[in-house]
DNA sequence: GCATAATCGAGACGGTACGTCCCGTCTTCTG
DNA sequence: CAGAAGACGGGACGTACCGTCTCGATTATGC
C-alpha cells in the first residue's frame, strides 16, 4: 500500500484560521465568504473546501482553542477572586475577543442549522471553563441553574452590546453569592 | 397639488411580514433570502425592496410589535408573581416565539452591521418591558446591572439552546431577590 | 350618449414625439425606454401607453411626417438636377436626420417583429418620394429594380456609417443614368 | 511557474454561438436576451459574460466566420460570372443567412453604440469579400463609390424586406457594368 | 531515481441570490 | 374623461459567491 502524497500544508491551515479571525472582526459573519477567506489567506478556494465544509466549521476551529485559553482561570487560592476573574475574562471574551464573537455568532447560527448545533454538542466551552471555578467557591452546588445565574448577566450584557468596562464584576459576584447562599 | 399615486398595498405588507416569520422558523436567518421572502409572500421582489432595505429590516418590523405584546405583563397586585410571569414569558419568547428568535438573531447581527445596530437604538424591547415589572417589585433600585441580573440567566438559558420548560422561574426570581436584598 | 370628458392634450403628444426624436440621437434605439421617453417628455408613463403601444410606434409617428417632408423634391424643370437633389437629401436623411435614423432602425426592427413590419406596409417612404422624381427623368421605366439601383448606393453608404459629405451625388446620378440607358 | 486553471470549454463556446444564431432567427435581436442565450445553450449566464460583454459581441463572433465563408467567390475564369455569383450570394446572405441578418442588425446597432461600431472597424466584411471579385472584372477602378454602386442595390433590396428571389443578379451586374464603363 | 499519490494554485463550470431597472398594468387623486 | 403619481407583479440586467471540476506544478513516500 502506498501512503504517499504531498502532506497537508500547515502554513495554509494557519493562514486560513487567521484570515477567519480577521474577517470576523472586520466585516462580520454574514459578509465573510469562503472566497474572501481564501483570498485573505492567499490560499486557493479548493484548499479551504478540502479541509472545512462551511465557514461555520472554519470559524469553530479557529476559535475553539482560543476560547478555552481565554477563559481558563488558574486557582489563586481565593475562590471569590477567581469568580471575579472569570467574569472579567468572560466579559472581555464575549465583547472583544474574536473567539468570543465567533462563539456568540455560532451559537445563534446553531438554531436552524443542525450542522452548527452538532459542533457545540461535543464541547460546552462556557460550562467547561466556568464549572471548575464555581466548584471551588460552591462545592457540590453547581447545577445548570446556578451556572446560568452566574454567567447569564455577563452574557446578556455582552450580547446586548453594552461596554464590558461598565460591568462591575466584583459586585456581580457578590450579588451572585447572595443569591445562592440565603 | 397632486398627492396622487396608487396607495401602498396593506395586503402585500402583511404577506411579507408573515412570510418572514415563517421562514425564520423553517429555514433560519441565513438561509432566508430576499427572494425566498418575496416568493413565499407571493409578492414581487421589487415590492419588498421598495419598503425594506435588508432582510434585517423586514425581520425587525415583523417582530417589533409581537415582541412587546408577548412580554407585557399586567400588574396583578403581587409584584413577585409578576416577576415570575415575566421570566416565564421571556423564556418562551426567546426560545419559541418567532419574534424572540428574530430578536436574538438581530442582536447578533447588530455586531458588525451598523444598520442593524441602528434599529435597536430606537427601541430596547427587553429593557422597556422588564423595567416596569421590576420597578413594582424594587422601586427605585433598577439600574442596568440589576436588570442584567434579572434577565441574564434566562437569556443565557435560551441562547445556549436549553429547554425553557426546565427553567424554574419561581426559583430564579427568589435567587434574584436574594441577590438584590442583602 | 356621453361624448364629454377631458380632451387629449396636444401638448403632451408633441412633447412625447420630440422626446423620442431627441433620445434616438442621444442614446440610440435600444437604450431608449418607454420610461425615459415619459420622463424626458415630462409626461406620465400611462399617458404614453394610452396612445402608443410600443416605442416603435411612437418613433414611427414621430418620424413619418418629417420623412416625407425631408425627401420631397420640388420639380425644378431639370429632371437630372432633381435626381441629384434627391440623392443629396436622401444621404443627409439617412445619416443625420432623426427621422432617417428612425427609418433605418425601424426597418431593421421590422425583420422579426411583425408589428413593426405592419407599420411599413401602409407607407413606403423611400419609394413614394423617389418614384415621382425618377418618373420625371425616366418616364415609364421605373420598376423596383431601377429604384433599387438608384437608392441602393446611397442607402448602403449611409448604412455602413460612411460620411454623406464624401458622396458625389452628381457622379452617382450619372452612373445611374448610364446604367439604365444602354 | 503556474499557468494553471481549468481550460475553457470549447463545447460551451460553440453551444453559445449556435444558440445566438438560432435565437436571432426565432425571436429577433431585441427579444434575444443574455438569459435566453444562456438557457438555450444550456450554459450558465456567468459563462456567457465571462467571454462576451454584450449580445452584440456574441452575435458578431457567431457571424464573423460564416459571413466571410458565405461571401467568398472562387475565381471561375469569367469575371462577369463571378460578379453575378457574388450578388446572388450577397442577396441570400442578407436576406436568409443568420450571419447576414446579424450583419444588418449589428450595422444598425453600431450607430449609437460605440462598442459595436468598434467591432466593425476591425473588419469590413462586405468590402473585403467584394473587392477581390470586383478587381478581377475592373482592375484598378474599385473605389468606395464603385463598391457602393455594386453592393448598394442588393443591400437596399434585402434591407427593405424584398424577396431575394425576385432579384435578377445578371441584369444588376450588366447595369452596374454599364454604369462604370461609359 | 523514478513511479505513485495527494496537495496546492489557478481558474472555468453550472447555478442562484443579489439589488436595480424597466416592463405594462393598476389604483387613486386632481383638473 | 385625461393626466400625474406611483405601487404592483414580473423579469432581465450584470455581479458576486456558491461548491465542483479540471488542469499543471509541487512535494512527499516507497520501490
Amino acid at each position: 500500500m502506498n501512503t504517499g502524497g504531498r502532506p497537508r500544508s500547515e502554513e495554509a491551515r494557519l493562514a486560513v484560521l487567521h484570515a477567519v479571525d480577521d474577517l470576523l472582526l472586520e466585516v462580520g459573519y454574514s459578509a465573510m465568504t469562503m472566497k474572501s477567506i481564501a483570498d485573505r489567506a492567499k490560499v486557493s478556494r479548493a484548499t479551504v473546501y478540502r479541509w472545512w465544509s462551511t465557514k461555520a466549521e472554519v470559524l469553530f476551529e479557529a476559535s475553539a482553542l482560543d476560547s478555552v485559553k481565554e477563559l481558563t482561570i488558574e486557582a489563586s487560592g481565593d475562590p471569590r477572586a477567581d469568580l471575579v476573574a472569570y467574569l472579567d475574562a468572560l466579559a472581555v471574551f464575549l465583547s472583544r475577543s474574536p473567539a468570543g464573537i465567533a462563539y456568540r455568532v455560532l451559537l445563534t447560527e446553531a438554531r436552524g442549522d443542525a450542522a452548527v448545533a452538532e459542533l457545540f454538542s461535543s464541547r460546552d466551552v462556557l460550562g467547561d471553563t466556568s464549572r471548575p471555578v464555581l466548584e471551588r467557591a460552591l462545592p457540590g452546588a453547581v447545577g445548570d441553574r446556578v451556572l446560568a445565574s452566574f454567567i447569564g448577566p455577563v452574557f446578556f450584557w455582552a450580547a446586548s452590546g453594552r461596554d464590558p468596562a461598565d460591568l462591575d464584576a466584583r459586585e456581580l459576584v457578590e450579588a451572585f453569592l447572595r443569591s445562592v447562599r440565603p
